[in-house]
DNA sequence: TTTATTTTGTGAGATATGTCACATCTTTTT
DNA sequence: AAAAAGATGTGACATATCTCACAAAATAAA
């Protein structure tokens, strides 16, 4: 079990010098655990003293809303999780859930608090991460409200094909239901939105497999849809 | 002008051990703004080399959306501003304008860097900053698409009266178009929302002037609806 | 294999908001 | 002070989505 953090992903990823001893404080402070897909990984509400780093897979990210459970993000590995618990009352601010079988490092919260304290390197790495979710955020949300059904659906597709399996060919790894609630919609119409774009020869579908046909098409209609 | 920083509560804020030094080196690298309401602080696109305190005031933070630019979030002083733009290349991220007059300090963004390599407390707190930052994004997303309009204009209003002025009585410093925008519903219909809540004795009005009279139906407005 | 449970496919009707169209008011500019 | 620009009320109508309702598939559990 000693020194596996030199070979993860998680401290490459940072491309960060980590100092021996900052390793093998790692080492001595974590566990690895694997998770089915379905698997909760971070339940919101639940106390919790780990920062939680995804090695393999890929989670849905969720949070309670005044009537029910919303999906605000997606997220594969290799990527830091539950970063928000940090701070206040180590509280888990929201849940995140495998859609994939995944693989996850669970770090004791004083030790990476340590770490960012020690490592410049390694915590400007994290604020740039935080940066950019909040980004992410601000875009979403102004892109969801101004698009209709077929514009957020698309956007899903493509983001699914770029950014997280970085293919045409897919296999969902969310239900339309999930779809749905990721983009505001109902189930019903992300099902009717998706036979269109069928009808319309842009995708291809068997099941949950999707192959993108025409992706000139599915970026029109992300754009203006 | 030296030892100017001393005094800011750009420093106080971030309750951190700042060394003299490292003050100096603020004093030296920043110039104070001031804004009149509806002058624009931050531009989307524009290079920029500087992030931005928010002494005193109050800004819009907004992004330009696929068909138009959506109001996502407004700060009031202290709070830093402009963070994203210090990942990457340097372009603004997002646009920011003064709601109210302002006064705005302008620190390099080396500086800035340089400092959070050297001081943890204040990297630490610049990243529970963004954490939170976050987390809001999340909660507000999930709030504002599961309720409609009477639901998210009572949140605007307790979100004036307990967080931006701490204060039954304010003056609305967004028209009703811009709290349209910001949570994503028409004017129109945000007036015809106000007009309700006037009616029904929860608030009164007088030109912007807002006074809210019944808190704890606005509250339950706010929950469910 | 059989039985549950969860997903997906489709229709028809209800509805909360958006959109357009004007008529005041206010505030800013000239 | 006059003119221009912007913000606010308010009505009437169109419409994209939601909701409800059921049936067929697909998956998971027993």
């Amino acid at each position: 079990m000693k020194n596996e953090c030199i070979d993860c992903e998680c401290v490459l990823r940072s491309s960060v010098n980590m100092k021996d001893c900052q390793i093998e404080m790692l080492d001595g402070h974590h566990a690895v655990v694997k998770f089915k897909k379905g698997d909760s990984i971070i339940k919101q509400g639940v106390f919790s003293t780990n920062v939680i780093y995804l090695r393999k897979g890929m989670a849905k990210i969720h949070i309670a809303g005044p009537s029910r459970e919303q999906i605000v993000r997606l997220v594969k590995a290799p990527t830091y999780l539950g970063l928000p618990t940090t701070f206040g009352d180590k509280i888990n601010q929201y849940s995140v859930t495998a859609v994939l079988d995944s693989e996850v490092c669970f770090i004791d919260l004083e030790v990476f608090k340590r770490l960012l304290g020690e490592n410049k390197e390694f915590s400007s790495f994290i604020l740039m991460e935080l940066c950019k979710s909040e980004l992410e955020a601000y875009r979403r949300c102004a892109s969801r409200t101004q698009k209709q059904i077929s514009g957020n659906l698309a956007d899903v597709l493509l983001e699914f094909s770029e950014n997280l399996f970085g293919a045409d060919q897919f296999t969902l790894p969310l239900s339309q239901s999930d779809i749905g609630n990721w983009v505001d919609a109902g189930r019903e119409s992300i099902n009717r939105a998706l036979s269109g774009f069928i009808q319309d020869g842009i995708i291809q579908m068997q099941g949950r497999q999707v192959m993108i046909t025409d992706k000139k098409m599915l970026k029109m209609i992300s754009q203006n849809g």
